[in-house]
DNA sequence: GGTGTATTAAACTCACAAGTTAAATAACCA
DNA sequence: TGGTTATTTAACTTGTGAGTTTAATACACC
């Protein structure tokens, strides 16, 4: 089963390091060594986060003598926002009220979940 | 190392039958049996997926008699959207051909990665 | 109290994600 | 050619996610 785009992108986000390499890419392109550079782990490690993002389509590598550039491309990122949109009427609305019966209806039944 | 509530948002949202049950749940409160119903799965593998949203925050419990329904709580889904508008600028302003340009950068370099 | 239905728990398999270290590749510099 | 830097590959360990089957629990109905 060859997994959808949106496994891909959400999966490739729901890491801290590969959200940080991201943040850190929205300022700019950089090297490997320098997006290494916070994180207290070794250079393959950050080679493997940089593959996954790039599978997602969230970074694109260059060439430039023995650098290989990273740059962020975001387009993936508003796949995954149209996705949520859909329901962002159940966030904002008066649909709030549903949930806050649902919480006391829970406390009822048991205390912990 | 405690996961980010982001690490759990996103990872829960990374997975098509939990997408899945997300949108079912957006039609409506309903039981563990009908929301399986679609999917070609033992009924303790949904109630595992139902354990991932619900501790994701996604997807709260009530009881009635022998059912637990289950419903859908969108508050997370502000939390990742309100991550993923901080670059929104990045697909949709003119950074788009920084963008195009890497594109031709790295087709001279290597034919596919 | 026993039976049927809804759901979860336990125990297990299998695949893969994330990290490691050591070695290979690529490109520059002398 | 050899040395240095940047990055990746290979091989491996460890943890965890997704699924299974079988058995337990919870509740309704009679």
């Amino acid at each position: 089963m060859t997994p959808d785009r949106l496994d891909t992108i959400f999966s490739a986000l729901a890491d801290p390091t590969r959200r940080a390499i991201l943040a850190r890419l929205s300022l700019g392109t950089t090297s490997v060594t320098e997006l290494a550079q916070p994180f207290d782990m070794s250079g393959p490690a950050i080679t493997k986060h940089l593959k996954v993002l790039e599978r997602a389509g969230l970074v694109i590598r260059s060439r430039e003598a023995q650098w290989r550039p990273c740059s962020l491309d975001a387009k993936p990122l508003k796949e995954a926002t149209d996705w949520l949109e859909r329901y962002r009427q159940f966030w904002e609305s008066s649909f709030d009220r549903l949930e806050d019966y649902l919480h006391e209806v829970q406390n009822n039944g048991e205390q912990d979940g």
